[in-house]
DNA sequence: TGCCAGGCCCTCTTTAGGGCCTT
C-alpha cells in the first residue's frame, strides 16, 4: 500500500552529463535512499554508462571518469533496477525539477514507469529557512550542521545529505511550528506557498 | 555530445527580466 506521509519517501540524486536531457544529456550515476517512518532503511547507487564520453568539466565536477563509466551498465539496465527500488513510494530531490526530468527521460528510454509524486527539498528549504545565505544543498547541510557523508557531487553522498536535510526539516516543522507527521501533499502545498504567506500557514 | 535548459520566484511585475538551483 502506498504511504502518503512525508516521512516515508525515496530520496534520489542523479549525476548527469549536463543539464538537459532534451539536449542529449544522460544520467551517469543514480543514488537513492529509502526513508521509512523517518529512518533510512535502504540505499541504491549505480554508475550508468551514457554511451558516449563525458566532458572534462563533468569529470572534474563529479569525480566520475570515462574509464569508470566504460564498464558500467547502460542506463536502461540500471533504471529498471531502480524502478523496483522506488516501488510505489513518493520521491524527494534537491531541486526536484532537475532530477525529475532525468528520471522521466531515463524511464522513457527503458520503457518503464513510476507512480510516485515528487517533492523538492530546495523549495521547502526556501520556505522554512528564509534567512539562509542561499539554498544550495551544501550551504544548508553546513547551516543545519548535518553529517557530511562522502564527497559533494557524488550521487549517494548528495542523496544521504538531502535525506538528512529532509528529516531535519520535518523535525523543525514539528518542533518550531507544531506540524506533526505531515502528509506528502501538505509539504507539497507548503513548498508552493508564497514566501510571505508561509508564516501564516505555519502559525501554531 | 550538441550549438547547452527549465521551473520557480521576486520585483523596479503581469505587454518582463533576471537570479537561483540542479549537472
Amino acid at each position: 500500500m502506498k504511504k502518503n506521509n512525508a516521512d516515508t519517501v525515496v530520496v534520489l540524486d542523479f549525476e548527469t552529463s549536463g543539464l538537459s536531457p532534451d539536449m542529449g544529456d544522460r544520467a551517469i550515476e543514480i543514488g537513492a535512499v529509502l526513508i521509512e517512518e523517518g529512518k533510512i532503511t535502504d540505499r541504491f547507487q549505480q554508475l550508468m554508462n551514457p554511451g558516449f564520453k563525458i566532458n572534462s568539466f563533468i569529470q572534474q565536477y563529479t569525480g566520475i571518469t570515462n574509464s569508470m563509466l566504460h564498464n558500467a551498465d547502460i542506463g536502461s539496465v540500471v533504471i529498471k533496477k531502480f524502478a523496483k527500488f522506488i516501488g510505489k513510494n513518493n520521491l524527494v530531490a534537491h531541486n526536484a525539477a532537475f532530477d525529475r526530468r532525468f528520471l522521466d527521460s531515463e524511464m522513457a528510454i527503458a520503457q518503464k514507469a513510476y507512480s510516485g509524486q515528487f517533492n523538492c527539498s530546495m523549495l521547502l528549504a526556501r520556505r522554512i529557512y528564509q534567512n539562509a545565505q542561499d539554498h544550495k544543498l551544501e550551504t544548508l547541510v553546513r547551516l543545519k550542521k548535518l553529517p557530511i557523508s562522502g564527497t559533494f557531487h557524488r550521487a549517494l553522498a548528495d542523496t544521504e545529505m538531502t535525506a538528512h536535510l529532509w528529516l531535519k526539516m520535518l523535525e523543525d516543522l514539528e518542533v518550531e511550528y507544531g506540524v506533526m507527521k505531515p502528509s506528502f501533499e501538505y509539504i507539497n502545498k507548503l513548498s508552493k506557498t508564497p514566501k510571505h504567506k508561509v508564516a501564516i500557514l505555519l502559525r501554531p
